[in-house]
Parts: C-alpha cells; sequence; structure tokens
DNA sequence: CGCACGTGGTTTTTT
DNA sequence: ACCACGTGCG
C-alpha cells in the first residue's frame, strides 16, 4: 500500500485510522484533523484491499463536507470516486429511492420540496381543511411534522391526547397523502421513507447491509434520532438483532460504524440534532475503541486554553481537553464600545492594521450571533472600501426567479405537482387570479382530480396556461438540459417579464434576469459534471443543494458570517462581535433547556475557529429591532481567564469579580426612590421593582440619571437586564 | 385583478 | 430597521 498515506499522523489520528473492522468514536476536537483521519480511513481500507470503493458508504452533513472528502480521496488513491456512496443522509437516500422508486411508492421522476415549498405545501393543506393559522401557525405546524418524522413518527404512530395535538395530526395525516398525491416529499420525508423502506423490504435491506462493510460518518454530534436509526439499520441493527448471529462468517464486516464527532460542537439540537446519539452508539454497538483526538494544529496556545477554560463550564460532557504544541500567542484582544456603530468602526481600523501587516483579508473572520448584525458591519466595511463576502443567507436555488423557473420545469415534467403549479399559473401574470385559481381548486376537490386536470377542463384563460405548459414540453422533449432551460425562460414570459420591469424594481429586476442566465450556466455546468443529465436528476440537484453563490470566489474578501456558519473553517484573525448579554449568549436560550450550554458551545465554537488572532468585541448598546437596546457584556466573557485577555478599551478590567464589568459602580442616588414613580425616577440598588413585560425583580445597578439613565434589574423570571429608564417603565413595590 | 399600504414578527440552519 | 405577508382599494 502507499506508505506515504500514513506518514504524518500522530499516534491516536493513525490508530482511528488504521482501527481493525470495528465501531469506533472518535471524539475529535476542533483543529484536531478530523476529516484528514475519515479520509484517509477510508484511503487506507481501499488500499490494504479489505475492501473495494463501492463497499463503503461514507455520510457527511453538508454537500460541501461530502466534496471535499472526495476531493481529497482522489488525491490519496487512483480511484474512480463517482460510483461511490460519499454524500448527506438526504443525497444518499435520494439515491436508494430514486434506484428503487417502485419498491418506495414513488413516481420515477418524484420531486423534492426546499423548507418553503413544505410551508406552502402545509399552508394549502390547512386551507382545505379550514384550520385556523392562528391557532395553528403554518411553520409550527411545520415544525411538528418535521419534528415527527425526525423521530420516525407517522401521523398515525403520534400519540395525541389533547383535542390541539390531535387536529395537528390530522394535518399531518393529510399532509402527507396531499404529498403522495403529487408525488413530492420533502427533506425528512426522503430519510423516513427510505428507513421504512430498508425495513419492511428485508431483500433489500439485507443486500445493502451486505454491501456496504464500512459506514462512516462525519459531525456525528448533529445526527438526529431518524438518522441514527437508519444508520443503525445498515449497520445491521446493532449487535443485539438475532440476524447478526446467522452472519457469523462476515459478523466482523459488518457491524463497522466508525463516527467521528465532537459533543463540544454540538450547536444544531434547536433542530433536533441528538448528541445523546454519542452515548447510544457506545451502547448500541458495543464500542470499545473511543478514540481521542486531542492535539490541535491549528489555534495558538492562548486562544486554546481560553476555549478549554470556556467548555469546562458545560456539565455532561464526554470529557476532551485538546492541548498544542504552539506556543501561548497573543492574548485575545477585547474591546468595549459605547455604540454597534462604533464597535464596527473598531473593526475596521483594527482590520486595516492587520492588512498593513501582512494578513489577507480572505484570512479574517468577522462572526455574529445572529445575520441581522452583518449590517452595521457591511455599512462600515463598505465605507472604508474593505471588500468582503456574507455568507449564508439567500442561496442561489432559493430565489424567488429561480424557483419560478424551476416550477414551470417541475410541472412539465410532473403535471401532479400542484405546488408547482400554484406558483406559475399566474406569474408572469396572465390575468388568473385568484378567484379563478379558487375555482379551480374547487373543481379538483370535486371531482378528485389534481389542480392539472381540472385546469385542462376549465376554458380561457387557465386552459391556456395548460396549453402552454404542453406546448413547452412537446417542443423541449429533444433538447438537452441547457437548451430546454432556455426555451423556458423565452417562452414561459419570465424573461420579458422582468425585461419590462422599470422604475424602482428595475435595479432588483437586472439582478434576476442576471441570476435566471446564470441558471443557463448551471445547467449547463451540470450537463457537463453529472453523468446523468436529466432534468429529473437537475431537479433533484436544485433542491438538495440549493448551492453557494460561486461569483468572486477567488477576490481577496473578508469572510462574514455567523458562529453557526463558521463551523468547519479556520482564520488567521477572528472577530467575535455582539458578546452582550441578550444577543451572545441570545435571549431566547434561556427558555430552552440546556439552551445556554449550547450557547457556550457556539462561543465555544467561535473561538476555536482562530489560528493566531483573536478579537471579542462588545457594545453598551445597540440598535436592534428597531430600538436602542442595552446589553451588559456577555457572561462568556467572565468565564475567559483574565490573563490570557488583553482589553484595548480604555476601560479596564474588573477588579472584583462580582461586579458587572466593563461599567461604573453605581451612582449614589441624589434622592430617595418614589412609590409608583414611572419614568424620570431616581433608583438604587437594592430596590424591588415591577415591570409591565418582564414582573419582579432588584436594581442591581445604576448608570446616569433621569430619563438619560438606565437601570440593571435582575428580574426574578426574566435574568438580568440593563432598562433604558426613558422607555422602561419600573414601579417601586 | 393588481397594486399600495399596513401590520406583525424578528436566533441559529442544512437538507 | 426591515421584511414578509395580508387586506383593501382603484
Amino acid at each position: 500500500m502507499n506508505t506515504t498515506l500514513l506518514s504524518g499522523l500522530n499516534p491516536p489520528q493513525l490508530q482511528a485510522v488504521t482501527l481493525p473492522s470495528q465501531s469506533a468514536l472518535i471524539l475529535a476536537g476542533a483543529g484536531s484533523g478530523k476529516t484528514r483521519v475519515l479520509t484517509t480511513r477510508i484511503a487506507y481500507l481501499i488500499s490494504t484491499g479489505a475492501v473495494s470503493p463501492h463497499e463503503i458508504l461514507a455520510v457527511t452533513f453538508t454537500n460541501k463536507a461530502a466534496k471535499e472528502m472526495i476531493t481529497r480521496l482522489s488525491a490519496m488513491l487512483p480511484i474512480n470516486t463517482r460510483g461511490m456512496w460519499i454524500g448527506t443522509f438526504h443525497g444518499l437516500c435520494n439515491r436508494l429511492l430514486r434506484a428503487h422508486y417502485r419498491e418506495a411508492a414513488l413516481p420515477q421522476t418524484f420531486q423534492i420540496l426546499d423548507s418553503g415549498d413544505q410551508l406552502s405545501a402545509i399552508k394549502r393543506v390547512m386551507k382545505a381543511q379550514n384550520v385556523d393559522d392562528e391557532k395553528f401557525p403554518p411553520r409550527e405546524m411545520q415544525n411538528f411534522i418535521s419534528g415527527s418524522k425526525e423521530q420516525g413518527l407517522r401521523a398515525h404512530d403520534v400519540e395525541a391526547f389533547d383535542p390541539y395535538t390531535r387536529r395537528k395530526v390530522e394535518v399531518y395525516a393529510e399532509y402527507d397523502a396531499q404529498c403522495q398525491r403529487e408525488g413530492v416529499v420533502d427533506f425528512s420525508e426522503l430519510l423516513l421513507r427510505c428507513y421504512e423502506l430498508l425495513t419492511r423490504n428485508t431483500a433489500l435491506r439485507e443486500h445493502y447491509q451486505e454491501r456496504f462493510k464500512h459506514i462512516l460518518v462525519d459531525e456525528f454530534q448533529d445526527t438526529n434520532h431518524l438518522q441514527y436509526q437508519w444508520l443503525k439499520l445498515l449497520a445491521g441493527g446493532g449487535v443485539t438483532g438475532s440476524d447478526v448471529q446467522r452472519h457469523t462468517s462476515s459478523r466482523q464486516d459488518r457491524h463497522s460504524l466508525f463516527a467521528v464527532g465532537d459533543d463540544d460542537q454540538s450547536i444544531y439540537a434547536f433542530r433536533g440534532a441528538n448528541v445523546g446519539n454519542m452515548k447510544d452508539l457506545l451502547r448500541d454497538f458495543k464500542v470499545e475503541a473511543v478514540i481521542k483526538l486531542e492535539q490541535n494544529y491549528r489555534s495558538h496556545g492562548n486562544i486554546l486554553d481560553a476555549a478549554n477554560a470556556l467548555i469546562s463550564n458545560n456539565r455532561n460532557r464526554m470529557g476532551k481537553n485538546l492541548w498544542t504544541q504552539a506556543l501561548g500567542g497573543e492574548k485575545l484582544r477585547v474591546y468595549e464600545a459605547p455604540t454597534d456603530v462604533e464597535e464596527a468602526g473598531f473593526v475596521v481600523n483594527e482590520i486595516r492594521q492587520l492588512k498593513s501587516d501582512g494578513f489577507k483579508l480572505a484570512e479574517i473572520a468577522l462572526l455574529y450571533r445572529s445575520n441581522a448584525q452583518s449590517r452595521v458591519l457591511e455599512h462600515a466595511l463598505v465605507s472604508a472600501g474593505l471588500s468582503y463576502r456574507v455568507y449564508g443567507g439567500l442561496r442561489f436555488f432559493e430565489r424567488q426567479e429561480i424557483k419560478h423557473a424551476l416550477a414551470y420545469l417541475r410541472l412539465m415534467q410532473n403535471t401532479d405537482d400542484d405546488n408547482a403549479l400554484l406558483r406559475v399559473i399566474n406569474f408572469p401574470t396572465r390575468g388568473i387570479g385568484a378567484r379563478s385559481i379558487e375555482q379551480v381548486q374547487e373543481s379538483a376537490q370535486m371531482h378528485g382530480t389534481t389542480l392539472w386536470d381540472a385546469a385542462a377542463r376549465a376554458g380561457g384563460k387557465v386552459s391556456a396556461f395548460v396549453g402552454l405548459i404542453e406546448s413547452l414540453r412537446s417542443a423541449t422533449a429533444a433538447l438537452p438540459l441547457p437548451e430546454i432551460m432556455d426555451h423556458v425562460l423565452v417562452h414561459s414570459g419570465l424573461l420579458e417579464h422582468y425585461q419590462n420591469e422599470k422604475g424602482a424594481k428595475k435595479r432588483e429586476a437586472e439582478e434576476r434576469l442576471e441570476n435566471l442566465k446564470e441558471l443557463v450556466t448551471a445547467a449547463t455546468l451540470f450537463v457537463h459534471e453529472n453523468e446523468d443529465d436529466s432534468l429529473t436528476s437537475f431537479l433533484t440537484h436544485a433542491s438538495l443543494e440549493a448551492g453557494e453563490h460561486q461569483a468572486g470566489d477567488q477576490e481577496d474578501a473578508l469572510h462574514l458570517m455567523t458562529v453557526h456558519a463558521s463551523k468547519g473553517l479556520e482564520f488567521n484573525a477572528v472577530f467575535i462581535t455582539g458578546l452582550e448579554e441578550g444577543l451572545f449568549p441570545h435571549q431566547n436560550s434561556q427558555r430552552v433547556e440546556g439552551g445556554l450550554d449550547e450557547e457556550r458551545r457556539l462561543m465555544y465554537v467561535a473561538i476555536t475557529r482562530a489560528r493566531r488572532r483573536l478579537y471579542m468585541s462588545f457594545a453598551q448598546r445597540r440598535m436592534l429591532n428597531g430600538q436602542v437596546s442595552y446589553g451588559a457584556p456577555s457572561a462568556f466573557l467572565k468565564e475567559l481567564p483574565e490573563a490570557l485577555l488583553q482589553w484595548l478599551s480604555a476601560r479596564a478590567a474588573p477588579r472584583n469579580p462580582f461586579a458587572s464589568f466593563g461599567y461604573s459602580s453605581p451612582v449614589t442616588p441624589v434622592q430617595a426612590p418614589q412609590q409608583k414613580e414611572i419614568a424620570g425616577a431616581v433608583w438604587k440598588t437594592g430596590q424591588s421593582v415591577m415591570h409591565q413585560k418582564f414582573g419582579a425583580g432588584v436594581v442591581t445597578g445604576v448608570e446616569g440619571r433621569g430619563n438619560d439613565g438606565r437601570v440593571q434589574v435582575n428580574f426574578k423570571h426574566a435574568g438580568s437586564k440593563w432598562l433604558a429608564l426613558e422607555y422602561a417603565k419600573l414601579t417601586a413595590l
């Protein structure tokens, strides 16, 4: 075998890579070479002849990670990675369902609903069922349905003891029926349908169990319940199943689940990720090999020490301590700004300095807790003439104009797709209004047909639309994908619609036209890169890979993104901004069990992105939701060892750990607090107060006086807050 | 039918 | 402050 494959691995990495066929859990800390271990493991298995490439199943969380793995693998081994099963849970399930669509009771060209499509589908069901969307917000319904599916529960499996839940279950059931009629599946359906297929169909299950001798999973801490069940099923159901005994000869090979993850970087519990899967894995698979990768190759010592100190405040960790051979390096720079705007100004100045120190802009990241925070930063960067890219946000295939174009294609291919029909029946506007559409829907309901059939029965403009779709279909039947795309854009009237846009919407329309052009380019690219260049395949690609807009990738630009989006990335210099109570940790995390711990892990992820230099900043007040809000410095700052920090702002670090640092000590009131005074009161610490929204609390800090001042109140239920006296309605108790 | 204005709600996000 | 959605008017 290729001996250079293993060179340069440290002992635990080597142990993980060369582990004999058995299940294992690799606890891989931030920057410990996780991806490298995973890919090298695959390369090792193949090059030793233990397995052939097609016997490997590798699961990642994002398409990007899957692509990265494939790229690295092709560089390591002279093999064709095309036939390999490397992908996301959803991508792999899709592949399996396409191969066995009949057994899965799906049409051959079934399409995939993204979250937006799913929401509109749910709204339609609710409307048809006369469900009050005040009592049952569609978004909540969506979470209920997706959540149930991710628990492996169909509508009839959900326990409903109250009328409220029963109603939701009814909608769930009808939603699934509607999807089935329309030949579409949502994201969680891909997984559940695949899981059920394998559970039900013994021959199929055994075929794949036999085939996938090695299953490898990345970011295992982010798996949800259903994903873990799916893995268990394919791995042979753990070691408890009786079928295991029947295959004693291949036993060694059958139960090799190689999971890599880091419980400290679990930041997606809010969307169903279950860290508990890590401990379950140890039990279910009788894992003997827990290998910890604790040597960090990324960050300087101080940065790592800070991260370790912070995360040590979390309970229920699997236990792991990152270390590095790198020296301490610089201290972590902390800055307190009066306002969010000045915080952004500080960031700009520092970036200028970094730039003249030889840092590339692309090596610098600006991180924040929530997307809304990027605005102020962007504004400052534009003024300073610094180029940047915002990551995340609206993705290419989720743009309105792209979804419209794709809806035409979907409808051409599957006329049962009511979602697609409703999206474009009157876009561009062709005189089919709400009333006409309602009539079509009623007709469909009455005759028990799809909207398409009902539309075909109708007359006038509606049936003209049916004719349009049919002519699009027949005209493009023999064309290659990019030409189909082009034809549809022209003859659907989409291009014309945007070309005719004038006035205020002109700019926006021009951008949309650009995107539509890019859609044709994307189709061309897709045809070149994929063996299966069918329309179905492209539409699937569009749903499953919403796709980053790739333009301007080579330009030297700053990276702006949420902390969530930064997971897995690294930068020479990192700014963590908006470190204020209520923002980071976020207010809403208080309401959730374990919420603060997840916020802390998020902070841990943020800190460990930095290689050499880390800035952390906060503002005394900032515009939030159109209002000025005051936040105390983040509690996380206090959890970092003082010795590792260098305060850049005028104000020094607190001497007293109990003081709310960064602020002056309470001002002595000039007059005694009065009963029942609303605004303009002078408060002193220790005073019990009542707030309309937050309830009862005690004043713990005062700054300024009269209407210009603000007070810190520790509320019994709502936690500690700074309140501007100008706005806050406080009453003395 | 289509547009203009008003209202409410705002953590994080991949597939 | 901003955006998405819904209602009411021309």
